[in-house]
DNA sequence: ATTTACCCTTAAACTACCTTAAGCGTATTT
DNA sequence: AAATACGCTTAAGGTAGTTTAAGGGTAAAT
């Protein structure tokens, strides 16, 4: 019953430990380090559906994704949304331009399942740039590898067609391909789900 | 006479200066830190249409322009080029996947106009990371800007067609604009050279 | 000085992908 | 348990952008 462990807002009893597994894959935190996060960090529940960043709204967190999955979309003229990023276990996300310039956002981050996320605010963040140099070289190595993978997508939306794109998406990321639905896939792809549908059939009738 | 301060190679006399004014942006380098970076970069004189990275080749170099313009782009099957990023004076150029994961590259890095660079090694690069703090720290802000402009023309490229893409962009790069022949822009764009004519026609003629 | 390569434009035929609409099955909410 | 919203599919008609081809202008290379 994890009733038992809510107050009267989403926090739930902080456990960073997933974090500081994750930082093992980069330069792991000492226990002074360790400390020093874990009082700046805010662990909370997320519903389904429930939106963590909403358009007009600066995006006051730093979020780090224990359970679950969320998604990053904008929405256009038309209405229609398009999904830039999903970040699952292990992942972080976040409207970095808003974070930094404290401007209003023009984007949504929504959970797409029940989710557990710990979150860092800028003060905070800044604080551990500013007093452990750990964290600049961590996130810096981060920011490339976030870089190069985008770098990909944008060539590949470049150079593929829909068809490429989608049998690709699902070599590369089959564990998001099989707890998504298609209609936010074919957002990522940057087509309708009624192309994606097409496709599908295309391909399952070969 | 420039001749007179070439040797063999295309190196040139070693003026670091545009970098560490370049630096001046973020943590700007002291006089330890500035020796060991110039002990560490390499100048060189590149001509028009002289390539710095091509397909099938490892990229060795980080690069920062002093003076010139280059493009990086890939070739997909049908054999057209697709313009990943443009760099100017006071930017960077490198394919980061590959030059970290010291595997062959997609990509090709052709200066558009004759330059001047300098260029950094992956072993001279770490070194710095490992011995400068200061390197981490502004590594890790300027990858945070680049992740933000390419994120924002991702979503762009999703969200608004082709007239408002060239439109922006015009906006948002003046410069590179009345600099760069259309053909580059309208691969930098992701559209054909004759699609962009007919937008320019149909933009002029209002 | 001449040649060659590149750049821009126009236009007609073509295609990848979108729009709209409708039907059906299955989660989710009440 | 019923109602509602969501997800997937199919299909017809529409549009943004491509392809191919051709001509003329200008910059670069020899």
């Amino acid at each position: 019953m994890y009733r038992h462990q809510r107050n009267h807002t989403n926090k739930v009893k902080l456990t960073i430990q997933p974090l500081l597994e994750y930082f093992k894959n980069y330069r792991p935190l000492s226990e002074e380090e360790t400390n020093l996060l874990t009082t700046r960090v805010t662990q909370r529940q997320i519903k389904r559906r429930q939106m963590i960043l909403q358009e007009g709204f600066v995006c006051k967190h730093y979020t780090f994704v224990e359970k679950g999955c969320f998604k990053m979309y904008g929405i256009d003229e038309k209405n229609n949304e398009h999904n830039i990023s999903f970040a699952a276990e292990n992942d972080w996300i976040v409207d970095l331009g808003s974070f930094y310039s404290e401007k209003t956002s023009k984007l949504f981050i929504e959970a797409v399942e029940p989710s557990v996320i710990l979150q860092i605010e800028k003060r905070d963040l800044l604080f551990l740039f500013v007093n452990v140099p750990k964290f600049d070289r961590n996130f810096r190595v981060i920011m490339e590898e976030k870089f190069i993978e985008l770098q990909n997508r944008l060539l590949q939306n470049f150079s593929a067609n829909a068809n490429q794109r989608y049998t690709d998406f699902l070599e590369q990321y089959p564990k998001l391909a099989s707890r998504l639905p298609n209609t936010q896939i074919a957002s990522y792809l940057g087509i309708t789900p009624e192309f994606l549908s097409k496709i599908r059939g295309e391909k399952s009738s070969k």
